[in-house]
DNA sequence: GTATCGCTCAATACACTGTATCGCGACGAG
DNA sequence: CTCGTCGCGATACAGTGTATTGAGCGATAC
């Protein structure tokens, strides 16, 4: 059939390298290129190239990208060490909390994957139940809404922490340095802004704040949380607020 | 110089259509199409194609695909009514986080921007100082690092809530409809999860949970927060947490 | 009035993305 | 040995953000 002859042909690289590739393998190639430069880094051709195989390869293994991504979510919960069972719900919430923030820390992209979607995985699930058992079954939680009302607070409180945070820091790199350099970089625009007196206490933030670290922000916001969650379900003492949210989550009339 | 007669040519649309640009004619063209149909619709092709002008000709009030999305989330800041200046500070804040979450819910788009950089635009700007305001200035929040922490927890939670709140409702409209077909939907893994045992507490949310609206589960959230704040800074009591998170940010040791 | 400069915008071009399709090549069954 | 099947690679396509180029026009200088 062919009239040309054999050595027209490029020796069929005799078998490429038939690597076996797997899950596994491809999500932490995955996270390894998405760890040294951000989630741009992880496109399929890019992470099938470091397996030495054709982008067409993965679909073997996945169906669409966002699978991918979803795998490395959880590969990354997976990382986070669960509480002892029997730990005291605010210690255990408060351990999930700073492994959240410590797994961000170490793999920065999380955070721009973190609530994008539902997390469904077998370790993201473990992870759920185990932040559900804490409260799961205290008297002060009679109902599985009260527990999950506290659980959710804390974890939308973890998530849109870590994610300003990180936010935060990539910026901060991004374009200058310390904060003071920043202060002085952005400052054009930002000196201008503030110039105007429109915003005296910004200003104050500006240049007044001690810029406290990171962690201890993350620390007192998580405080507030556990504390309120505290309080509203310890019985018998309801906190001095004025405003009217009702005591615990109920069937209310306003649809959404 | 032309060796072509004129008619080879077409004629030069007349005008074909120098319709005046502008940064609002831009990113409210922008938000229509996201409002429409989420992220994805904004290309810097379709948003030019809506505006009846080549691609390129945004790059004129823009350098980046980033800047439009930044000018996107300000914009919708700015539709956020500010509370009245002198507003008691747990109801102001509560107006500026419902305000949040509502404009989320008119622009879903939102959460995957939210906290994913900086905001600095006027509008956010005003924002945040319409934020720390409530607070400073007050004795129970002697320094502006005491009023930094406790907006930003509010904040925080504010951004996490909305972002899961809104991904959930996505991914319950994009593969079925209510939670109870859900159930059923997403069923074949889940329940062979759920069969495992293993997620005994996850089960009963599945199963038992009343599935409040989704509207109470925000507003009990952030009572806890604003509940937690309230009782650390209110004179001469501090809750009966046994953790050891201290009761007002400070320069901690630990370094990030 | 004419020539030249400069500016604005559109077209083209490029590297890259996720994914559908196709066809070759090896392997197992008969 | 032959044939069907199947896994995989190459190719293809529509779409992305953006750099570069070039044409057309208005205003300015003589």
């Amino acid at each position: 059939m062919s009239n040309e002859l054999v050595w027209d042909r490029p020796e069929p690289p005799s078998k490429p390298s038939p690597t076996p590739l797997s899950r596994e393998l491809i999500v932490t190639a995955a996270i390894r290129l998405a760890d040294g430069g951000g989630l741009d880094e992880v496109s399929l051709r890019k992470v099938a190239a470091a397996l030495n195989a054709g982008p067409m390869r993965l679909y073997g293994y996945i169906e669409t990208k966002d699978e991918l991504l979803d795998l490395m979510v959880d590969e990354v919960y997976g990382e986070i060490a669960l509480p002892e069972p029997g730990t005291e719900w605010r210690s255990a919430l408060t351990q999930i909390a700073h492994g959240i923030r410590a797994a961000a820390k170490r793999h920065p992209w999380l955070v721009d994957l973190l609530g994008g979607r539902p997390h469904r995985g077998p370790n993201s699930l473990a992870h759920i139940e185990a932040s559900l058992g804490t409260l799961d079954g205290k008297p002060e939680f009679p109902t599985i809404d009260h527990v999950l009302g506290a659980v959710g607070a804390v974890m939308a409180f973890v998530h849109g922490a870590v994610r300003n945070e990180i936010a935060e820091a990539r910026a901060e790199q991004s374009s200058g340095m310390t904060e003071e350099q920043w202060q002085a970089a952005s400052g054009p625009y930002m000196q201008r802004m503030l110039a105007t007196g429109k915003f005296p206490t910004l200003a104050k933030v500006m240049y007044d704040a001690e810029h406290t670290n990171a962690a201890s922000y993350f620390d007192t916001g998580l405080s507030y949380v556990l504390d309120g969650i505290a309080t509203r379900h310890t019985p018998g003492s309801t906190p001095g607020g004025s405003a009217s949210a009702p005591s615990a989550p109920s069937a209310a009339p306003a649809g959404r």
